[in-house]
DNA sequence: CTGAAAGCGCTTACAG
DNA sequence: CTGAAAGCGCTTACAG
């Protein structure tokens, strides 16, 4: 087998050598192959020898500190160091069935909007003596649960999933461990899920006011796929209500959707633009920066500026958006706090400082830019 | 405490009340106080009853099923699915003295580069049946470190690390605890440790002889921090050993050093060009594309353009790079590669079927795109 | 091919 | 405040 190397390695390192010799008078090299043998690393046992006190003061040192003597909790450390001891999660984990493991599935890795909430979610978790496994899904719901499932299978102790949209065996295998959880980015005031995020539905009937409110009655609209992504979804109908309220829809010749990319905005920018100048739309509203900032680059090559020629808007405020000429009206999600929020709403759950998690609703900022001004005449 | 409450709720949850009822004849309330309590999960022992065999034939039939006859073997999984049963990952580590954890520690998450490294390696780590822990420096070597220790303690069987620049420490505990480790992003012949990724000196060197070839002589170089960060040492080694050997050095005022930032790079290139047009450089040299795409944002706003009134040079080749106007000439590495070959040689060395990491040097691409060209006579 | 039983390295009621 | 001992949920020599 292969694992065998492995264990053989670790079996007759040195310090498995000193153990055994000062703590098995008989050993014998073939005693020592009758052993389970260890893993090589010191145990706390050997901890508690060193500093004569049972295994039990020993743990509650590092556990239950203050149920120690101080005379006893030096000593201890003491020994540890000098052993330079590392518990083992493991046996940890196994006799106090907590695993100090919290997990997070997020879409994608690919861009500053998650890498920010995941590094606000860490530094939290890591104050308080967790460790963050990391899934990404690519947007595919069912791998999003294989990645939640093998998180279970380690022991998680808590989840944050981005959005709504997963299989509903994930919320149910939860519910039925008792693990809290909560989704974020996304914020319903309806759902069933504690949810720490924004709305955005609303996020999106306010970029559609700002452009209506500039005067633009012809909207185009260039996104991300709706399929197994409910935040899209929310999007599109934010702007729909806006412009329904202004008695306007968006013509399907001008609803395009397709991949986040650059290219994608580019070409979807240059089919709009294809049109005549009397049937062509002068707002397009983009389902993020990504889309947005590739349409800008395909404006420029076709001699289009905007908003002489065209307004046009993002979502997220990517850190070049606000540097890119023309710079981008665009709206600004803090998802490092997102990040922060959902981490201590889960510890306090998981200490039991609170029954159940709170749900947050963070407000985005709607950033008015050059990319966004009233129709030409 | 606050983990009662948690262990409390397992304590009491519908699993646990089966189970009692099931194996636990006598059971009473007050028995069920006194018993250690489980944490409500199903076990493999349940699922051996159910299958009637015993526990080791169930852990077989996971583990090394071809040592299980096909008639057992199809009883065991039913019952297991019946049970939905999932191994207790802690259960396994202890008895198993194996995690199936990797653990990567990369200087951040906030850019394509190393996410694309990340997703990589995830992909492969899963086929294996391991799991990823994820660690972001920051840059800060002594938060490597912790994170490094963090992982030890979690027992992970391989590591990888972006660059060299650890503190040796974090080497010494790999070694003392025969963790298969390997570097990656940066690649050098003569490095003590294994390593997949470029040589970020070389890379460097070829961009300056494209510049030199182009008729520049006259350079400046915009750079990110080169503490901590022997990528960047490398990079502006290059650049020196290939100017050197055109006779050529970049005065002190024209080598500017900062944030990896948009700003930065637009700042530094209003620095550069502030200089009267005799004095000033002809070819910027930026540590990545991130720095030089700030630089041709503050080109535009001052109305130079390139290759007209200078040349630039990148290192990455973000998605933005090709689509930028003008487009610029960068290198790209295929990051994405470097986490496959880098776990999938972990997994190699974790399995035993090779005895150590074998180094891997990848070569990146030189893209000449718009933004380098001669310099004006 | 299968089972009985020891053991992995910790924590935690329980007793004092 | 401290210790003896059981137990957490698995795997794995060993024996048959």
């Amino acid at each position: 087998m292969a694992s065998d190397r492995i264990l053989r390695l670790w079996h007759y390192d040195g310090e498995a050598l000193n153990k055994r010799q000062s703590t098995d008078v008989t050993g014998t090299v073939a005693a020592a192959k009758r052993a389970r043998g260890g893993n090589g690393r010191v145990k706390l046992d050997e901890v508690a020898k060193r500093a004569n006190v049972s295994t039990a003061t020993v743990s509650r040192v590092f556990n239950e500190p203050e149920k120690v003597s101080e005379e006893v909790r030096q000593r201890v450390k003491e020994a540890a160091r000098a052993l330079n001891w590392i518990p083992n999660a493991a046996g940890r984990a196994l006799a106090s069935r907590r695993t100090h493991i919290a997990g997070a599935i997020i879409p994608t890795l690919d861009n500053e909007i998650f890498a920010h909430q995941v590094s606000g979610m860490q530094s939290v978790l890591s104050d308080g003596g967790f460790t963050l496994f990391l899934g990404c899904s690519n947007y595919d719901p069912d791998e999003g649960l294989r990645q939640a499932d093998a998180m279970l299978a380690r022991g998680v102790e808590a989840l944050a999933v981005v959005g709504e949209n997963h299989p509903p065996e994930l919320f149910e295998s939860l519910d039925a461990r008792q693990i809290p959880y909560v989704v974020t980015y996304s914020y319903s005031k309806t759902s069933p899920h504690p949810c720490i995020g924004f709305d955005n539905r609303a996020a999106f009937s306010r970029i559609t006011e700002h452009l209506l409110s500039l005067g633009h009655r012809r909207f185009a609209a260039i996104f991300q796929p709706e399929i197994s992504n409910d935040r899209v979804r929310e999007r599109l109908g934010g702007v729909s209500d806006a412009l329904a309220s202004a008695g306007i829809r968006i013509a399907a010749k001008d609803l395009l959707i397709g991949p986040s990319t650059l290219e994608f905005g580019a070409a979807s920018f240059a089919q709009l633009m294809a049109q005549g100048t009397k049937a062509r739309p002068t707002a397009i509203i983009c389902g993020n920066d990504n889309i947005a900032l590739g349409a800008l680059m395909a404006a420029r090559e076709l001699g289009l500026d905007a908003p002489r020629d065209f307004s046009i808007t993002g979502f997220d405020d990517l850190a070049i958006s606000s540097r890119f000429s023309p710079r981008l009206t665009t709206m600004k999600v803090d998802n490092q706090q997102i990040g922060i929020l959902a981490a201590s709403e889960l510890l306090a759950v998981i200490a039991g400082r609170q029954a159940q998690i709170q749900s947050k609703e963070i407000v985005p900022v709607l950033h008015i830019r050059e990319s966004t001004g009233a129709p030409a005449k």
